[in-house]
RNA sequence: GGUGCCAUACCCAAGUGGUAAGGGAAAGGUCUGCAAAACCUUGAUGCAUCGGUUCGAAUCCGAUUGGCACCUCCA
């Protein structure tokens, strides 16, 4: 079965088929860090980690490339004038390179405490500065640059299809309609943008490197453009990244890697719609500043937002709020009471046989294969461990293949283990259990109360009472 | 001003020409001394509104209303 998916340059839903056989070549685009990833921020990389699964679980071999965006160029949501790694290492008092390598790390707690697969590469933008600057030379003997008030631009004008993966009108487009943003007077065409400064509006910056054009850094966008084509080739087969990154920044890269190459560069791009909080778009700067861990510290599991993600379509505007991750926690945790029941059972993986198992099988792999639809393949989870035409090691291996996409953690369930609770609890509870047998109503009930205020719940089943520690 | 997206049950959310997936909540049931838990069942004659195309429209077209995002360093 073929893998569909939507294509933003052809804004429509193809068939995947890469460039080389079996081997795919995928770029995403990596976190900023000067902070903590937002959840936001995260909904992204989910996606992503979707999108590797269903490749991989598709027969496909995934080459993944991710940057780290670690150059201190980037200014504030504000523009203030301040970058943001400098901006942060002055608030708490550390140098640009210990903040990178801080939010770098906690980066990839959340990668991991969601159980997204590390990609094959993770680059580091400083560690390639030589191949940014060797871009940036190719473009030069392209014709394609001009240097302007000590920096170095791409002229869009160089190229006869700029903003075609944005569909940008350029005549009506306006320049700096956003408050926060200056018009650079430097440049002849509005939407030129800087490959390389050495004369930043924003002052002296802590990281700089020798370059034909004097001591600088780089453009934001050249380095996704270096690295990628580094690693992956000058022609690869899927970019993506947030939805917010098709007009300036992918359009940009597409505008300096093509004209570099003179080659067609990326064949599928992809990119995943905003999670939504009560006032609209995440932010950091405004509003709760939504991360991974206070969502741990409300009693939330990763797996809770997981789960969550994938009640929706990737290019889908999600909303988040509270009430609707817990929701997802619901049912994420009657997911893992049925696995768990089915383990108690004696449930094992076998190899599917039943052409009732195979067609849930293909049922599940034409949804998340038809553009990643999760949604309805979360409904196909259900409906397999609802299902009574299939049997309990049928049930299970086919949660454990659909698990290879979800990521859900549901391999690592385990059959109930007897679970030990303090003596006193245990003494309470053969307290009860004799009264009931007393049919001493008033004291059983004494006694379920006094548990529960120690926090266990009791659980009477025709083959006796247990207790369970309450969440 | 330009570009793109969206509106489906109490809530979240699939479905893009053949008669509305799923989850949560709720209600009913089984069980129980009563609860809780567990399990089972039920749920939109309807898809923002108004027109149009069609044998047939949530789905296509037009208009209207409402919402969201982006337009120089936001995922």
């Amino acid at each position: 079965m073929p893998v569909l998916l939507y294509n933003t340059m052809n804004r429509c839903v193809e068939e995947f088929v890469p460039l080389d056989d079996q081997q795919v070549g995928l770029y995403s685009c990596g976190p900023t860090v000067y902070n903590y990833a937002h959840i936001g921020n995260l909904r992204t990389f989910l996606f992503e980690d979707l999108l590797k699964r269903v490749l991989q679980l598709s027969g496909f071999s995934v080459n993944h490339v991710m940057n780290i965006t670690d150059v201190g160029h980037l200014t504030g949501d504000g523009d203030d004038g301040e970058d943001k790694l400098e901006h942060m290492a002055h608030k708490t008092n550390r140098t640009v390179w210990e903040i990178a390598s801080y939010y770098t790390d906690a980066f990839f707690k959340d990668y991991d405490e969601l159980n997204m697969i590390r990609p094959s590469t993770v680059c580091k933008a400083t560690d390639h500065i030589q191949q940014m600057i060797a871009l940036i030379k190719r473009l030069e003997e392209g014709g394609h640059t001009y240097i302007s008030g000590g920096n170095v631009y791409f002229s869009i004008d160089s190229i006869p299809d700029y903003g075609k993966l944005a569909r940008l009108d350029l005549e009506s487009l306006r320049t700096a309609v956003r408050e926060d943003v200056e018009a650079d007077d430097n440049k002849r065409n509005s939407k030129d943008f800087v490959l390389w400064f050495t004369n930043s509006k924003h002052g002296e910056q802590a990281m700089m490197w020798p370059s034909p054009w004097g001591r600088g850094f780089p453009g934001w966008h050249i380095e996704c453009s270096a690295m990628s084509m580094h690693y992956l080739g000058e022609s690869f087969d899927i970019h993506c990244g947030g939805i917010d990154a098709i007009p300036v920044h992918h359009t940009n890269e597409i505008a300096q890697s093509e004209a570099a190459t003179g080659k067609p560069w990326v064949k599928y791009w992809m990119h995943g719609e905003f999670l939504l909080d009560e006032t609209g778009k995440m932010s950091k700067s405004k509003g709760e500043f939504l991360t991974l861990s206070l969502l741990k510290s409300k009693g939330f599991d990763p797996m809770d937002y997981r789960y969550f993600c994938l009640g929706g379509h990737y290019r889908s505007q999600l909303k988040f709020n509270f009430d609707s991750l817990s929701t997802a926690r619901t049912a994420r945790t009657n997911v893992y009471d049925r696995v768990q029941n089915l383990l108690k059972d004696g449930a094992k993986q076998v190899t599917l046989a039943s052409e009732h198992a195979l067609s849930s099988q293909r049922a599940f792999m034409e949804h998340i294969q038809n553009d990643l639809n999760t949604p309805r393949a979360l409904a196909d989870l259900w409906g397999v461990l609802k299902d009574d035409r299939l049997s309990s090691d049928e049930k299970y291996s086919l949660v454990l293949l659909f698990d290879q996409v979800f990521g859900l953690r549901l391999s690592s369930i385990t059959a109930p283990e007897k679970e030990t609770f303090p003596p006193e609890a245990e003494a309470l509870l053969l307290k009860r259990v004799q009264a009931k047998k007393e049919k001493n109503w008033a004291l059983a009930d004494s006694l379920r109360s006094e548990l529960d205020a120690m926090g266990y719940l009791v659980k009477d089943t025709p083959s006796g009472s247990s207790l369970e520690k309450k969440m």
